[in-house]
DNA sequence: ATGAAAGCGCTAACAA
DNA sequence: TTGTTAGCGCTTTCAT
């Protein structure tokens, strides 16, 4: 009872163990009478084959690792802001590992750090992962990603283009931030403020980019003091606002470049006396907060948790069929509008 | 260079592979001139040992798996409410886990299901991990905990008191609510509305009991019309705080069993045209949102990472020792005041 | 204090 | 189509 091994199953369905794996497996040339019986004794016995010990015979684990920065997962972790990227994306890749028998274990590598390669190499001999997840900033490391190739061990890049380099799953921030600025201008704002990321990330380039899309498409001249650096934490956030609405001729909308910055700027207005959205203000990444702030914040929805199934998806076909030339994988964004952008009036 | 094995340590040392899984696990009787020795060669190697070979050689798997409710975390999950217990358990649980070169991977099984018990025994055949953490509501369910015990998996349960059937770490959610509504009492509030939460969390249930106590303790009459049933969702919130704020004799003061219901009652407040903190409120759980809301919201902090982190140390000991009679840890909240609680004017 | 050999539960490779 | 055998990389006996 207490531990059910595949020569048990072998031995109730009179079988040869070879047999059990082969119908565990899904294998091929193997009679139905046989098949029967062998479900038969796995379902009596609850049998369920060692993940371990599949590793050890094998050569897969059933396992895949997602690597996450470390410095920013735990200061978001300590200070109590949450991780919500990291919950979008245990919600796609562990429901798509479920799916199809795997398991997803997440492992914290510092971005920047020299020995991120030991690291690395160390969770790969530890586990012996079927594939890598990389989130950004990491998938973003070419060279990291290039090791990983060297070692066979295949690998998704979240949030920025493969192109032949890992697979890539990702959305076009580009074109999110230009579709939120347009959102802005057609309610007639022409005067936007951007609160821009951190450089740290090739995302918050992009957003700036589509920023400015939108307004030259629209004919609107960028002035680059409704440009404000900030760097995704709420501190910075409240000082870029702090600097945009203290302006004679303050911008009648800003786009923040994520949640945090742009619920700062509500603090920032609200102590201003500036009502949103009287201030039309728009945000990226639709994290908890959002909808539950008043008024609730018009948001780029990111699709994080697709890309993490899709990432998932693409890593356990590998495995299986053992083949997969990288590809790219462009998931759609969403505009979800509310309470907090309104007509200029 | 690609695989980097015991055995080839050993011959790099000119040791025997035992006098290495010696070193390895810090075992005594090695010469310090043969540790010397290994280690320099596990160095030179970048040796890290295989999970899955030490889970098959030896009684160890360093993985310790943590159950949580199926349902509920999705829902959070698929809503984008986020799942800031995940994501605190995560915080305290993985970093310990990793210091002491465990993994902890977690799992989702439907609390209420009549093949819980199947479900789990699978998890624990495939896994075979050296302990379970159990989340509520999972945590409550004492025949799981026998179940699990009888099979001799270390078991710690949260957000309960053990009480000798596994291991047990919690907070006192009575004296939390107890204190937070005395926080209210001495602010000079009288009448103070709660809004309750889920019966099915055991929790839910002490909050109303502390609220209980603290008023008594007050001689403030219990207006049992100034409690509203919940079920922790926003929604519910909506309809609790709808109620509450719709009596003439209105409460001057809310108490929500959680952040979620309380930044409900915001939103209704602000529909009515009533001020926060002109109405105090005061929420549990100090999710992310709450801080970030205007006014930010003073709040019961569960220590959620402190309890997952010790839940893990717990575990990691009695796989390291082989023993360790279940003991019961209480852990302390804090009462984090905010701008949404006023004196009563 | 050190080492040799025997598994752990699977699957790959190879028979039959 | 089915079964047999040899590992996988460790730790656990059990010698020495």
């Amino acid at each position: 009872m207490s531990k059910v091994t595949i020569r048990h199953v072998a031995a109730a369905a009179g079988v040869a163990v070879k047999t059990v794996s082969r119908v565990m497996n899904g294998e091929p040339n193997v009679t139905q009478d046989l098949q029967d019986r062998v479900n038969k004794a796995v379902d009596a016995l609850g049998y369920v084959p060692s993940m371990a010990a599949r590793r050890m015979g094998g050569s897969r684990s059933y396992l895949l690792v997602a690597l996450n920065d470390r410095e920013n997962t735990i200061n978001n972790w300590r200070s109590g802001r949450g991780n919500d990227w990291i919950d979008q994306m245990l919600h796609g890749a562990m429901l798509t590992c479920e799916a199809h028998g795997y398991r997803m274990l997440f492992e914290l590598v510092e971005a920047g750090s020299p020995d991120l390669d030991r690291k690395v190499v160390a969770i790969l001999s530890a586990l012996q992962p079927d594939g890598i997840i990389l989130t950004p900033p990491h998938s973003q490391n070419l060279a990291l990603v290039e090791m990983l190739t060297r070692r066979n061990v295949p690998v998704v890049r979240m949030g920025v283009a493969g192109e032949g380099v890992g697979f890539g799953v990702f959305m076009d921030d580009r074109a999110a931030a230009a579709e939120a600025t347009r959102h802005l201008l057609q309610l007639g704002h022409r005067r936007i403020g951007f609160i821009a990321g951190s450089p740290r990330f090739e995302a918050s380039r992009q957003r700036l980019d589509g920023y400015r899309d939108a307004l030259t498409e629209a004919g609107v001249t960028i002035d680059e003091d409704l440009i404000a650096p900030g760097d995704f934490t709420f501190e910075s956030g409240v000082a870029a606002a702090g600097t945009l609405l203290a302006r004679d001729d303050r911008p009648t909308a800003i786009l923040a470049s994520n949640d945090e910055m742009a619920l700062a700027t509500l603090h920032v207005a609200s102590r201003l006396r500036i009502r949103v959205p009287d201030l039309s203000l728009v945000s990226f990444d639709d994290t908890p907060g959002v909808r539950l702030s008043v008024p609730g914040l018009t948001s780029i929805r990111q699709p994080i948790s697709e890309m993490a199934a899709k990432a998932a998806a693409l890593l356990i076909g590998v495995s299986r069929t053992g083949e997969g030339a990288p590809s790219d994988h462009l998931l759609p964004f969403a505009l979800e509008v509310r309470g907090s952008t309104a007509p200029l009036t």
